[in-house]
DNA sequence: TTTCGCAATATCAAATGTGACATATTTTAT
DNA sequence: ATAAAATATGTCACATTTGATATTGCGAAA
């Protein structure tokens, strides 16, 4: 359970701990994760709602089809600075990318 | 005061327009660069606050001094992902940080 | 089935972020 | 004032992120 979710993470190129269980991960490094499969999350459910496809967002940001879908993927190969700069350029205000970290978005708001 | 704003960030190396005004600078654009400057304040205010120097922080993080003085500048140079990071390793949780930027945090937590 | 539009995955060279280090500048204490 | 500690600034080799491109998978018509 907790196995194959380490598992997944690693497979994405997380570094999980050495030979380490996935409850090796410091609290730190567990939330770093969290928040940005939330904002990632956010950036494909945002895209959706306005009927984008991963193209279309990705000429409005200046990238490339591939990478919306890493970045919606929350890879690690994607930058929480490009992530906050699509959710920006998807009309997403600062108040609402904290509100979404505080829990306190707009339910509407994450979903598709 | 415009054009000097818009100096001290082309300066520091943020991209701002051709030979645009600084009001050039999409509001969206602007508004990255808000974020990450509260963030890095964040860092700094907290690390002062729990009397660390830029070297043991750095430490702290498996960092170098000057890397912390980057990112406590708000440099372009030093991602969002350094800082969160960094932040979580001083204690600061996930909602904390998105009452930051709902405008929403603690003043005394903002205080050095 | 086949075709079609969209999303996922892999690879790669170029661009950007990184820690380390050296050194300058500022702040603090004496 | 001046020494010491802390912070700022510059450079550089190395690592990671990037857009581009190609390819594959996948579901929805036809």
């Amino acid at each position: 359970m907790e196995q194959h979710r380490k598992a997944k993470l690693e497979e994405k190129g997380f570094r999980v701990g050495t030979a380490a269980e996935f409850l090796g991960l410091k609290p730190e490094e567990e939330t770093y994760i969290e928040i940005r499969l939330e904002i990632s999350g956010l950036v494909k459910s945002q895209r959706k709602k306005r009927g984008l496809t991963q193209q279309q967002l990705a000429r409005a940001i200046g990238s490339s089809q591939s990478r919306v879908a890493k970045m919606e993927a929350g890879e690690p190969s994607t930058s929480l600075d490009l992530m906050i700069k699509t959710l920006l350029r998807l009309g997403i205000s600062k108040k609402q990318i904290g509100n979404l970290l505080t829990g306190k978005l707009k339910p509407d708001l994450e979903t598709a």
